[in-house]
DNA sequence: TTAAGTCGGTTAAACGTTTAACCAAATATT
DNA sequence: AATATTTGGTTAAACGTTTAACCGACTTAA
């Protein structure tokens, strides 16, 4: 690349000094100094393409107007969809973002978070994998700006914007209940994320709460790296034996995705035999030749709530916040209506 | 934040010179300092938790090991995974990847790349939305490293990686024919986009070549904005009348999915009386209760290869390189198996 | 008449690195 | 013994901004 022009440029070719190029064009002092010069100065930069340097502004002004998001994988559209909310927002203030994906890897994720701090980004955003507060510790002793959004460590103090994961899997369970389900198992990730504890508190207390069977049978976790055969093979264990399970809760859109797959080829009839909610939302069952339900996150209060949360984090020094939203039911009957 | 450690703090403790310290952690000029010296520098850096100051070194290097990427929409699943590879590869090459969404928006689409270039990253790879040749050539000129990725402008001597869609929409129409089709639509975006005019012009192409009709009532293009109701109708044109389509060309996953939810409500049987092909794998459609074929992108070569053009863009200079990738025509029966 | 503002700028240091150029002391070469 | 080279560092400038402090020339007010 060509050498850019800069401040000093500009000042030479007017014969001013290159702080009076910097204010004019800052629009600081603008008292104090005469409409023509600034005029004139305006111009040239303009003749002259000029451009600033950012990285010179972010080391004299220590404020680099990035800000760093780690979720666990860009390419899973709840992620996406999520990065682009918070694009959007942070536009809006004329933040720009850089991302990573962790891969659900603590090790990483902690790479990751030096990566960004090393480029001086402002504030973070993150979706921590599970076994990282260790670092967020960190990140609260360095003071660093940071939210932490969908999942988060109920132990720790910090901002966070989630689902109120509880309360979500009790609806859910509730709506199986409502429709007439008597033994409602759960299917989920055999994981320490918090987000996903939180779902299995919430299935159990419904049950409870309903004075229905709870057992440990009822309640598969499958490992979160392994996918298709081991949940074709606990979901079979759900629907065989004497009693089999007329009512199922996914924990997650994967989860869901690998075993309504699985069940469509067994001659077990939706929501006859069995009756469905999923967590999240997912295209990729938007022809699911079967009705069920599922839980909708509100993705854009999220990723905005988030962003925003960042912002002031960064702006100001406020209270930590916390914010848990409501998940919506959602019942999905199969296209065409 | 507090204030972070800098090599002066290290160079103070040890009590030497922050040249040093630099040479030091950069394991530059290894020979010209002493083993012990060079110990004590590490482990003091290391217990003050030093970390290097990114923005400084890329004011004095004029290089930032970031790259910018801009696509239509980062929430577009065919995108999110395309930039999940960028990220990968760049990762291996201590590349950031910074991105933003253009919403297929030329004015915007000018604004971002500005804010990326004022951010000195070191390149940038585009899927550029239609009337940003200008663009595309200011880089130029500015000698701005670039790669773009899915669409290309075919009159600008430009690095890119893109399908050959042509080629593919060929395919993708003998594929119908050979399926007995003899009345081929298609159904396409009004647009510039010249990677949709490639597709336009491969389904002609290869139905005057087999001598099938290509008429204008077959080609039905709607508004790139505009959606379910004008692809609503356009299929309903196609259908309809004496001479309805037996078979069916949709030239982006969108328009695909929205026609086929719109298809599915019609009496209109797959494959007898209606066969289909898309372009692009798309999750949404899984489940769809019908028989179809899709033109599958190499995402992952898309994805590598541009960043990795970049990256030699970038070090060295070389010829400018133009790769077309082959899609390959997948056929996909509905699940279960 | 003098002190105090105001106007319209300039000077210079600083942000945290990198790196070419320099230097003194020790060692090697003739 | 005189000269050259190596060893192990240091000095200082530079990257492109920002911004507090300063300054001389006018104006205004007492």
């Amino acid at each position: 690349m060509e050498r850019k022009v800069s401040l000093k440029d500009i000042a030479q070719k007017v014969g001013v000094s290159t702080a009076l190029v910097s204010y004019v064009l800052n629009n600081k002092r603008e008292n104090r100094v005469s409409k023509e010069l600034a005029q004139r100065i305006r111009e040239v930069a303009a003749g002259m393409n000029y451009r600033i340097n950012q990285v010179a502004r972010s080391l004299k002004t220590n404020k680099t107007f990035t800000i760093g998001l780690i979720v666990s994988d860009i390419a899973n559209p709840f992620f996406s969809a999520l990065a682009r909310i918070i694009e959007d927002e942070a536009e809006q203030h004329q933040y720009t973002v850089i991302f990573s994906s962790s891969d659900e890897n603590a090790a990483k994720n902690g790479k990751l978070i030096d990566t960004l701090l090393d480029r001086q980004v402002d504030g973070l955003i993150l979706s921590p994998p599970a076994f990282c507060e260790d670092q967020v510790i960190r990140l609260q002793q360095q003071q660093v700006p940071f939210v932490l959004v969908d999942r988060y460590f109920p132990d720790l103090k910090t901002n966070y914007v989630a689902l109120d994961n509880y309360g979500a899997a009790f609806k859910a369970v509730e709506h199986l209940i409502e429709s007439g389900c008597k033994r409602i198992g759960m299917l989920t990730y055999d994981t320490e994320l918090f987000h996903l504890q939180e779902r299995k508190r919430g299935y159990v207390a419904a049950l409870k709460q309903h004075k229905l069977p709870a057992t440990k049978s009822l309640l598969k976790e499958v490992n979160i790296r392994v996918e298709q055969p081991a949940i074709e093979k606990a979901i079979h264990q759900l629907l065989s034996g004497p009693e089999p399970v007329d009512g199922l809760l996914f924990a997650a859109n994967n989860l869901a995705l690998a075993g309504l797959r699985y069940i469509r080829t067994l001659p077990v009839h939706i929501p006859r035999d069995l009756r469905i909610v999923n967590f999240d939302e997912t295209e990729a069952l938007d022809f699911y030749p079967a009705p069920f339900a599922y839980i909708q996150q509100p993705l854009g209060e999220l990723g905005r709530l988030a962003t925003r949360l960042l912002l002031e984090s960064i702006n100001q020094r406020p209270a930590t916040t916390q914010i848990n939203l409501d998940g919506q039911l959602v019942l999905k009957s199969p296209m065409p209506f």
